[in-house]
RNA sequence: GGGCUCGUGGCUUAGCCUGGAUAUAGCACUGGCCUUCUAAGUCAGUGGUCGGGGGUUCGAAUCCCCCCGAGCUCGCCA
C-alpha cells in the first residue's frame, strides 16, 4: 500500500471540484509535488487563465476558497499562481508507521502481478575474469530484478552462457595441450588461471600453423555436432564460468538458470530457425550465405543485411539468438534483456526476425554505456583492464582500514565482517547512481569514496539506527505517532512514505538509478533527525523509537534492492 | 555518410519521458560543530551562459528544428 495515494486522490478531487466551482469547465490537470518544500502538492492555475480571463493569482486564491480542510488535508492555500496543499502530518504518521510495522521487509512492494517474465543479463563470455566494464549489467540486471519482484513480477533471472565459437574453443585447446605446471597455476581463483592459458594458447595460434590448424579442426568438429568435442569446450567453459560466478556472488549478485548457447545446435533448434528464415521473403542469399533484407524495416546505414548462415550453411551467432529469443518467449510473457549499447542495432535486427517468425512481442531492453578508464577504453589485450575481483579486494582493504580506524574496540572478525559489507557495497552503489545510458570513467577515488552519496552513508544511517534500538528497552507501537510532530520528524515520516512509489518507478519504469537516489535522500533524512532529536533521553520516547525503528526496516528494504548488506553496526 | 545515445558549477550527478515556483545532491575548496543516542555525521559559505542558435508556449533544462562536441554502431565475429 502506497500511504500517499489517499492524500493525492483528495488534492485531485479537492481542486477539480473547486475548480468546477469557479467556472472551469471539466479543469484537467496533475497534481505535482513542488521540487522545494513549500507545500506537499501543488496545482498550477496557469492553464485555466486564458479561458476565465483572470490571472492565474487570483483563479488560485478563488479555488483555495472554495477548500475547506479535510482530515486529509491541514492547509490550503494560493501562492504565485499555485494552489498549494499542506497534508495532515498527523494522519501520515500513523497511517505509515503502522503500515511498515505491519508489512516489515514487503513495506513498499507491490500486488501480484500476473505472467512471468524472463530477465537475462550478465552473460559474458567464459573466456577470462570479468572486469569492471561488464560488471555493469550484473549489477544493473540484479537490481532491476530485485525491483521488479518488488513489484510483485513473478520473474527468472537467466545467463545466457556463449560456449559457441573460436574463443573457448583456443582456451579448451590450452587446457589440453599446455604445460600446467607453469607459473600460472600460483594463481588461486580459477578463472584468473584459465586466462593465462587463453592468452598463451592465443599466441601459440598466432605464432604457430600447425596450432592454427589444430584448433580450426576442433572448431569444425565443434560446428558439426560432434557430441564430445561440444561436451570437451562446454567443461572449459563451466570452469570458466564458475569462477565468474565467485566473483559475482561477492557483491550479492546470483542467477536462477543458466542456458548454454550451444544447445541450439545440439537440438537442431537454430537449423529449424534457419529453415524457417529461409521461407522469409525477404531472405536472400550471397555467395551461398543467406540473409535478411532489413531496409524495409527502417534499419540505416551502410549496411542493411542480416546475415544467419554462412556460406557453408552454418549458423551464426545471431542465428543462435533469435534461436534463444524464440526459446524465451515460448517460456515467459515478457522478456528483459540488459545490454551493452553495442548490442542496439543487433536488438533491433532481431525484434524484426522474430516478428518475420511470427513472435508478437519483441524484449524489452535496457541498454548501458561502457565504463573506461580515465587513460581511455579498457583494452584486455593491452592489459588495461580493471578486473572486479580487484576492485572488490580494493575497496574490502580500503573499508577494513577505515572500520580499524574508528572501531579498534571491535574483534577482527567483526572487522572484516564489516568492511566486507561496505567495500562489497561501494563498488555497487557506485555504479548504481549513474544512470545506465550514461556513460561512466572508472576512478579509484570515486569508487572507493566512503562519504556523501555513497553505499557507507546509507549503511551508516541504519547502523546508527540499530544501535539507538540496541540501547532501547522495548517500546509501546499502539499510541498516536501524531505527536512526532517536528520538523525533522515529519520530513522522515514524508521520505518513509514516498518509498513505495519509488519501488514502483523503479521497476516498472526501469529506472533503478531512483533507488541510490531515494536511499541518500532517506539516510539524509534521518541523518538531520539523529542530529537534532534525541531520542533516548528526549519527549515521546515511544513515538520516536518507533519512527528509528520504522527506519531502521525502510532502509534495510531499501539497501537489500540495491544489493547490499545492511551491517547493525560499523 | 546513415542511425542511436550522451552534453547541467572545477569534477560527478538529479530533474527531461509527463513544460510550471528561487535547477537536485555529492566530491573538492573555505570556516564552524564531538562532556549529550557511533563525526563514515552535521551547519554555513564560495561556485551554474542547463553545449550553441532558432522555434512552439502565458511559461522551456524539459517539447520541435538546425548546428557543435563526445561515445556506440553499420562483420559470412561473438
Amino acid at each position: 500500500m502506497d500511504p500517499l495515494q489517499i492524500y493525492r486522490d483528495e488534492v485531485k478531487t479537492l481542486s477539480s471540484k473547486a475548480l468546477s466551482e469557479i467556472g472551469v469547465s471539466e479543469p484537467s490537470f496533475d497534481v505535482e509535488v513542488p521540487s522545494t518544500e513549500i507545500a506537499d502538492f501543488a496545482v498550477p492555475c496557469f492553464p485555466f487563465a486564458k479561458a476565465l480571463k483572470k490571472s492565474p493569482m487570483i483563479i488560485a486564491s478563488e479555488a483555495a476558497e472554495k477548500i475547506s480542510t479535510s482530515e486529509l488535508i491541514s492547509k490550503v492555500w494560493a501562492e504565485n499562481g499555485y494552489l498549494n496543499f499542506q497534508i495532515n502530518s498527523g494522519k501520515l504518521a500513523n497511517t505509515t508507521l503502522q503500515e511498515i510495522f505491519s508489512t516489515g521487509s514487503d513495506y513498499g512492494k507491490g500486488e501480484k502481478k500476473a505472467g512471468k517474465l524472463l530477465l537475462e543479463h550478465t552473460s559474458v563470455n567464459p573466456t577470462g575474469p570479468i572486469h569492471i566494464g561488464r560488471a555493469r549489467n550484473p549489477i544493473i540486471g540484479d537490481t532491476l530484478a530485485r525491483c521488479l519482484r518488488a513489484c510483485g513480477y513473478d520473474i527468472l533471472t537467466e545467463y545466457y552462457v556463449n560456449d559457441v565459437g573460436k574463443q573457448v574453443i583456443i582456451l579448451t585447446w590450452g587446457l589440453e595441450h599446455l604445460d600446467k605446471s607453469s607459473e600460472d597455476d600460483v594463481v588461486d581463483k580459477i578463472d584468473h588461471r584459465l586466462v593465462g592459458y587463453y592468452r598463451k594458447a592465443n599466441k601459440m595460434m598466432e605464432e604457430n600453423p600447425e596450432v592454427a590448424a589444430e584448433i580450426g579442426q576442433m572448431l569444425r568438429k565443434f560446428e558439426d555436432g560432434d557430441k564430445e568435442t561440444i561436451e570437451k569446450v562446454r567443461k572449459t567453459a563451466k570452469m570458466m564460468l564458475d569462477g565468474i560466478l565467485e566473483s559475482l556472488a561477492l557483491i550479492n549478485v546470483s542467477l536462477d538458470s543458466f542456458m548454454w548457447e550451444s544447445t541450439f545446435i545440439e537440438n537442431g533448434a537454430a537449423a529449424e530457425v534457419v529453415s524457417k528464415l529461409k521461407a522469409s521473403e525477404y531472405c536472400k542469399e550471397e555467395n551461398g550465405a543467406s540473409y535478411l533484407e532489413l531496409e524495409s524495416f527502417g534499419i540505416h546505414g551502410r549496411e542493411t543485411r542480416f546475415f544467419f548462415t554462412r556460406g557453408d550453411g552454418t549458423t551464426l551467432y545471431t542465428t543462435r539468438d533469435v534461436t534463444y529469443h524464440l526459446n524465451k518467449f515460448s517460456r515467459a510473457d515478457r522478456v528483459v534483456n540488459i545490454l551493452g549499447e553495442d548490442q542496439k542495432l543487433g536488438q533491433a535486427q532481431l525484434a524484426i526476425a522474430l516478428h518475420l517468425l511470427g513472435v508478437e512481442r519483441s524484449p524489452e531492453c535496457v541498454f548501458y554505456s561502457f565504463v573506461s578508464l580515465p587513460e581511455g577504453k579498457m583494452s584486455t589485450r593491452r592489459g588495461q583492464v580493471v578486473n572486479l575481483d580487484d576492485l572488490i579486494e580494493e575497496a574490502e582493504s580500503r573499508a577494513f582500514d577505515e572500520v580499524k580506524k574508528r572501531r579498534s574496540d571491535l574483534s577482527e572478525d567483526k572487522m572484516n565482517e564489516i568492511a566486507k559489507a561496505i567495500g562489497r557495497g561501494a563498488v555497487r552503489y557506485n555504479m548504481l547512481r549513474v544512470q545506465p545510458e550514461k556513460p561512466l570513467v572508472f576512478r579509484w577515488e570515486d569508487a572507493l569514496n566512503f562519504e556523501g552519496n555513497s553505499a557507507p552513508f546509507v549503511q551508516y544511517a541504519h547502523a546508527r539506527a540499530c544501535s539507538i534500538l540496541k540501547k532501547a528497552d522495548s517500546f509501546n507501537k499502539d499510541i498516536d505517532f501524531s505527536e512526532l510532530s517536528d520538523i525533522y520528524e515529519t520530513k522522515l515520516i514524508k521520505t518513509l512514505a514516498k518509498f513505495p512509489s519509488v519501488i514502483k518507478e523503479a521497476g516498472e519504469k526501469s529506472r533503478i538509478h531512483l533507488i541510490p537516489l531515494y536511499a541518500h535522500e532517506l539516510a539524509a533524512s534521518f541523518n538531520l533527525f539523529y542530529t537534532y532529536v534525541p531520542v533516548l533521553k528526549g519527549d515521546n520516547k515511544d513515538a520516536r523509537l518507533a519512527l528509528v525503528d520504522c527506519t531502521r526496516v525502510v532502509l534495510s528494504n531499501a539497501l537489500y534492492l540495491m544489493g547490499l548488506n545492511a551491517p547493525e553496526e560499523m
